[in-house]
DNA sequence: CAAATTTGATTAATCGCTTAACCAAAACAT
DNA sequence: ATGTTTTGGTTAAGCGATTAATCAAATTTG
């Protein structure tokens, strides 16, 4: 726990000015190349690491961006944090979280929070339902193309039209969609995407897990077995959870998945990979994402926003076309 | 994006001075409780908020923890960070996140990251099969009470053991526990553990994915269905997320889950509460463990160092009994 | 060679906060 | 009334970095 030697330690050792130390490690100012070099030799072999709060008091910006989601627990939220973690630091920048403990009326709070501790921005990626005011501090918003103020998104329109693509290929024409929550743009992107890639006689029908839990219960059967026996040959799910909750409850009543019933889910989660059978599912590119939202903020730091950095950007999402879908079967409705 | 006013501006518009400030503030040194009052208020009008970087300055404390995982990616992350998080809020600090882009080596390269951005200690959850070397800072790590240098830990072999006798109270005695990693402490902790519930007579294997997967590559099958037609009744996988990968594999393989076969996981992870059936896990009480890390932490910071805080604590775990488990079917062996 | 310019480094101020040292006035004790 | 303590505040130094202003020496120019 040794105290770290600080510009003007490394100074003295050489004999030098600390001006002369700082400009020989952040390469501004007037210095000669010999003089640099050894100053920087010097720091190397001291272990000088600029310390982040003289240069955060002195300059006005604290290296750190603020993370903001509404509820970490979000399955998605490790794929987020990573990729925004990663982009951060390539820019050097370093990422600081906040948790509005999935109580959306906190979720200004939280934000509040990471900006009183200096955080330089914040990128948020709201809860379903609720969009950000203003905050007065470089922000960007990670949601839907849907919700105001927002920076960057998923095509999330143009990846269900992706599925649905996929399922018109194999010959699927009765199609119930899986909903979670109605007050979700990036769930009604989806959806909207899927039902355009359908013909007009195609039927479609769409459920909400929200309101079935309302009367079933947290966690209850869907009643997706009726819906079979009555023509479905496809569940779409709006996210890999709610696709695996389908399909467990479809093997488990019995069915062939693929043979008999597809399943199809959204943002590729952790598990999609290894089960059995391995889900069908649209992926974000959520290391673009992150990058996009970083650099915009951080060009809104530094005053460098350009009419194009406002633009509400779409990156394109990419199918995944695994086990769980399969062509549709023949023998029931024809 | 206004300046946000100093402890001089307050200072400035009562005709104190910055010290009778910062103390009113922070409630320290000699202050009258009318002076202490007014000030208060009138910091709180001008939208005062003591400035992170000048009191980081000042202290040599940034009130910043790191939180570094060697796999941001991990299921299991989300639990954790919101756990940390709150932790570190109700104590007054923020949380800095670490990825090592899951790469081991780069472990300690992104611990020293946060410690050169000015994080007060650090907090670790290291990756299996690594450890992690004294980094002459503050510094808690979780992850088993086999690692060396682990601060705090759930109570991985109990947890097990009441796995093990869950099943036994079912009536299994032949059971194949489902491995991850080898070099996991954390996984030898919950196989140990469960074994220990176990008679010696009873049959228990353990079957490695890792090794499986070296064969039949990433997201093979795991065999599972033979090891039920030869007198298995109940798989004990060490995670929720391999627990899940079995749970499929066996419904798709035509078992019934739990009339033919039991299945159980570890963790509580997100998807065990809608899946069907509902799996049967045990869970790690994060808030306690956090709160202990942290808190452990400070006192380092702090200097408040005991000896009953370099004990290695061990949090119980708690056994959720759901759906995935039922009673040993007795048709096949006997 | 004197004047102008460029180069390379130093000085000194400053960011916002905390805290030890200090001091005047009030309260108390002898 | 004089000495002592307590109370309530002020002063001033300093944390470590950046940067505008400055200056001496070296170099170029007329």
């Amino acid at each position: 726990m040794k105290p770290r030697p600080s510009l003007n330690d490394v100074a003295k050792t050489l004999g030098v000015s600390a001006a002369t130390v700082s400009n020989a490690v952040s390469s501004k100012g007037r210095i000669s190349a010999d003089l640099k070099k050894t100053i920087r030799e010097r720091a190397a072999e001291m272990g000088y690491v600029p310390s982040s709060a003289g240069r955060a008091l002195r300059t006005g910006r604290s290296g750190f961006l603020g993370l903001v989601l509404a509820d970490i627990a979000h399955p998605l939220f490790p794929q987020i944090a990573q990729a925004i973690e990663n982009a951060a630091t390539d820019f050097g920048y370093g990422i600081l979280i906040g948790d509005s403990r999935g109580d959306v009326s906190i979720q200004k709070k939280a934000i509040d929070r990471l900006i009183e501790r200096g955080a330089d921005g914040v990128i948020i990626v709201p809860r379903h339902g609720s969009q950000v005011g203003d905050i007065g501090r470089p922000m960007a918003v990670i949601d839907s193309e849907m919700t105001p103020g927002n920076t960057v998104s998923a095509d999330h329109r143009d990846g269900g039209k992706q599925v649905g693509k996929h399922l018109i290929e194999l010959g699927h024409r009765n199609v119930a969609i899986i909903g979670g929550f109605k007050d979700s743009n990036v769930q009604h992107d989806r959806i909207n995407g899927v039902k355009s890639a359908f013909p007009s006689d195609a039927e479609i029908q769409t459920l909400w897990i929200e309101d079935i839990e309302l009367e079933g219960g947290t966690g209850c059967e869907l009643g997706l077995a009726r819906m079979v026996s009555e023509g479905v040959t496809a569940f779409v799910a709006v996210s890999d959870l709610h696709a695996l909750r389908a399909l467990t409850e479809l093997q488990r009543a019995g069915f062939d998945v693929p043979g008999q019933v597809s399943v199809t889910g959204f943002d590729d989660l952790i598990w999609s990979n290894v089960i059995s059978p391995t889900m069908t599912t649209v992926r974000m590119d959520m290391p673009k994402i992150a990058e996009i939202a970083v650099s915009n903020v951080i060009r809104q730091i530094n005053d460098e926003m350009t009419d194009e950095d406002r633009q509400n950007l779409s990156v394109p999402m990419t199918l995944i076309a695994r086990q769980s879908t399969g062509p549709a079967p023949t023998t029931l409705k024809n």
